[in-house]
DNA sequence: GTGAAAGCGCTAACAA
DNA sequence: TTGTTAGCGCTTTCAC
């Protein structure tokens, strides 16, 4: 292997000269660091990231946090991920996909190993167990979502109240009037404090009684098969319903195959909207209207956030919450 | 930051018995053990993973290799990682997903900087540049997937001959004599020597041949979109078709949405089989019938082959190819 | 069975 | 502008 004192050597200057250059840490003449970089590449030198890290207890690796066993990574995952790491990328600093338990217990031994200088969590619960674990071992971190108590977190997240007034809105506009709303299984206890859905619903109350539409809110599990048997459940205790707004991509996706095998023609006769990634809405049939969720901007500030807060920057301005816009599909339409 | 110097303090002993505990790597008496846990435990120690990864030359660290810009994050990947992860974790390791080029470059920075023990490698191309990198810095790998020369490669890899025989041969059985396979775009770069569709396309020719059907190759891109317009093609190249194979997950999607679309009814007009994941299949509208991608082996056999590799133990024993195995949905019944 | 001490390759004072 | 050097926290010989 080679070293900087290898460099160091072959360029005839110290070992902390060749840091300086190799760090920007300290001027160094043109003419040194031209000799150091040309014994470096003549060499094949790479440095040593564990010991660079050890020296300055830094390892400028970000962890992203994923609760590989209670939610599945799905598409809208997928973009957080990608967009994070190529953040990351341009910041110097490598981020990956780190699979931790949703209670904490591993989350506490990844932290404590000083493996990694900071820690995106996704998939925050309003009261969330890992949080206590990252502020008592002082780990700086990042929310993608929110608890309930935010003071001082640092965070991004979608815009639930907005996209919500834009999504109802939307179909309020169509004309309809008879909505229900998919929501998650808040009996879940993966779910009963799982942001996303409480927000949602919440702001779904609101707006709903603002145009003085009943409110409607059917539960239902992150599968396509619970999805479908939503669907059912729909059509057979609001029959009288013209759209559906979905929360969650994998129920979107089992409501059309369910209301497609029951015969209702989509968008004629009922219109579907949902909240998801485009990639997800191109798997129904018809393609599904959505609203866009952030996926690839939230990665990215999420990331520079905790960037920024690693390096002691100024925190980053807002905006924090991002709405999901609209993208027109094929799954709506004015009510028959 | 609580050290192995403290813990030895406060044991009253030296902190190379502290080490030999931690590693189990010397005998030491019952009692001076205990003394040792008990100081750990109160003082609250978490080993350093960077000083122990400095000192060892080891980081313990897996780093599954994704190439993030040229393939989409898909279900049987999640199914890789997730039982690669918990592989890892069973033997005290930990795998973490890496996003990095096709190209190799990136993956050469990653490795030069010893903060990994290994890599493996997914999404394999037949002659993956990235395989020598690996090999010129000498970082053990193992391979999901394989290239065309396999001398000496650790991998895993999904057994194509079988499962191609094993789908073509269940599709004869229910009387299907009219079959296309849908395979990937082999005029793409990023596919042209993509492993998965060279193998499975050469497979199906001979397991067609040997049934004496007609080979129907369509070539289609990774997407929905391309699926739905593949159907498209079929139906109006090959309208005599009974039943279609589809080796990738989202051109199977786009395909059974197009089939949909174009009011053919599935399967009573037409079967169609995918590779794929359960997840996925759950997908479509019939759930399809599937060949099911034995992720959660080849994530598991991949990493512990790696870890065998990087113990100097011996290396793990066949097999190595798995097949894909038959699911059944609702997407297959015999021809009309 | 236990301890002393020499590194692992680098960073960052401090000195020159 | 450049060099000297003391660590970073741990592993691992080699003595005892």
């Amino acid at each position: 292997m080679v070293t900087m004192r290898d460099v160091a050597k072959r360029a005839g200057v110290s070992i902390a000269t060749v840091s300086f250059v190799l760090n920007d840490t300290k001027p160094v003449t043109p003419a040194t660091r031209e000799r150091i970089e040309l014994a470096m590449t003549e060499l094949g030198f790479r440095r040593n990231m564990v010991a660079r890290a050890l020296a300055s207890r830094r390892t400028r690796i970000i962890a992203m946090a994923y609760p590989a066993l209670d939610h599945r990574f799905g598409f809208s995952a997928a973009e957080f991920f990608t967009s994070a790491a190529e953040a990351a990328r341009q910041q110097d600093y490598h981020l990956v996909l780190w699979p931790v338990g949703n209670d904490g217990g591993e989350l506490t031994e990844l932290v404590g190993q000083s493996l990694v200088d900071g820690v995106v969590l996704m998939e925050v619960q309003l009261d969330d167990p890992r949080i206590a674990v990252l502020q008592r071992t002082r780990t700086p971190f990042a929310l993608i979502g929110r608890t309930t108590a935010l003071e001082g977190l640092t965070h991004v997240d979608i815009d639930f109240d907005t996209t919500v007034e834009d999504a109802v809105g939307y179909l309020h506009g169509l004309g309809h009037r008879r909505l229900v709303l998919v929501s998650g299984d808040l009996a879940d206890p993966r779910f009963h404090t799982y942001g996303p859905y409480v927000r949602s619903e919440a702001a779904y109350r609101r707006v709903a009684a603002g145009y003085g539409i009943e409110t409607i809110v059917l539960e239902c599990s992150d599968s396509t098969r619970a999805g479908r048997e939503a669907a059912t459940r729909l059509l057979r205790d609001h029959p009288e319903t013209t759209a559906v707004l979905v929360l969650n991509e994998y129920s979107a996706l089992g409501v059309m195959s369910g209301l497609n095998r029951l015969g209702r023609r989509i968008p004629d006769e009922i219109s579907v909207l949902s909240l998801m990634a485009p990639d997800t809405a191109a798997l129904s049939n018809p393609e599904l209207t959505i609203m866009r969720t952030p996926g690839p901007e939230l990665g990215r500030l999420g990331t520079e956030a905790l960037i920024r807060q690693l390096e002691g920057a100024t925190p980053l301005p807002p905006p924090h919450l991002i709405p999901a816009k609209l993208h027109l599909g094929e799954s709506t339409a004015p009510p028959p």
